[in-house]
DNA sequence: CGTTTTTGACCGGCGC
DNA sequence: GCGCCGGTCAAAAACG
């Protein structure tokens, strides 16, 4: 059915000399202000993946220079991350449901009778999405390197674009940290990465330096703490945006209390991560990683 | 040979 | 109820 999606995924390996031009914009949930993006779509993307982001957001700033600007939504302090599930009925926060399955995602290994042909997971289990966040790249490799080992299991056609999106799951057999990622159709040069879940273990490290990167501090704290992280500057209302509220979406892969370090094996906080890491030298794998609105190039 | 990617099918939610 | 669409599964292929 759907064979368009192997559309024009572009070879991420031709031009590694792009790599180098990558900037980046980050769409948090509004606890920091959300950045908005140059064309409604990116933008409905976007709404989807992060919460709370206002479905008619008017004051969409789009410079024409490619600025995009930090925008403060009219959601003044409702940092909460239970609206994660988009328009759903449930209102039950994420706090201690971790997504869709038990951690080890029970493949096929366990008990699968043979009388069920369908994929016949969990049923009437409904998924609780776990927090995510986005952000866009300004970069021609598809899969920017974060630290992390992902393992692609799914690509899609995107509706609209002709782009596929792909699905990444962490290696990490206990990690159910999910990242999917997409090319903007508006502005192909953008890549939309958007993580969900939190790591609950330590990077991979890098080849170069074993420096964590920007990226997977995203991926391991989220918006609210991460912005402050990247952006102490920036952030207008970082006085409203009380980091509480991301010890309640932070669950380190809550249920694997087991030998593999449960918290202690998290990630550092931002703050470490700052101290240490100033990716100066990663061209190749984040390339220059600058602030939003200070896009290179 | 183990791991990762590819890819068609399946499933569930949502809008009409 | 039906169709669309996003997300996931899982077998097969590709890769190292």
């Amino acid at each position: 059915m759907e064979d368009k999606d192997r559309a024009a995924s572009s070879d991420p390996t031709a031009d590694a000399e792009f790599a180098g031009d990558t900037s980046w914009t980050l769409a948090a949930d509004d606890s920091d202000g959300a950045y908005l993006f140059p064309g409604d779509r990116e933008r409905s993307i976007l709404r989807e993946f992060v919460w709370n982001l206002e479905p008619d957001q008017p004051n969409r700033i789009g410079t024409d220079d490619g600025l995009w600007k930090p925008v403060q939504s009219s959601l003044t302090d409702s940092i909460e991350p239970v609206a994660a599930a988009p328009s759903r009925s449930n209102n039950q926060s994420i706090s201690s449901s971790s997504s869709e399955d038990p951690p080890e995602k029970s493949t096929v290994s366990d008990d699968k009778p043979p009388e069920i042909p369908s994929k016949g997971k969990n049923k009437g289990q409904k998924r609780i999405r776990q927090p995510r966040f986005a952000f866009m790249t300004k970069s021609e490799v598809d899969h920017l390197e974060d630290g992390y080992r992902w393992r692609k299991y799914g690509q899609k056609a995107v509706k609209n674009s002709p782009f596929p999106r792909s699905y990444y799951r962490c290696t990490n057999s206990k990690c159910t940290v999910k990242k999917r990622v997409e090319r903007s159709s508006e502005d192909p040069t953008i890549v939309i990465t958007t993580y969900e879940g939190q790591h609950c273990h330590h990077t991979v490290g890098f080849p170069r330096g074993g420096i964590i990167s920007h990226e997977a501090a995203f991926a391991s704290q989220l918006a609210p703490t991460m912005s402050q992280f990247y952006y102490p500057i920036q952030l207008p209302r970082d006085n409203n945006n009380n980091n509480n509220s991301f010890s309640s979406i932070s669950q380190p892969c809550q249920a694997y209390d087991d030998a593999e370090g449960g918290l202690s094996a998290m990630m550092p906080l931002p703050a470490d991560v700052s101290s240490q890491s100033q990716p100066s030298t990663d061209e190749g794998l984040l390339g220059d990683i600058v602030p939003p609105g200070m896009r290179i190039r």
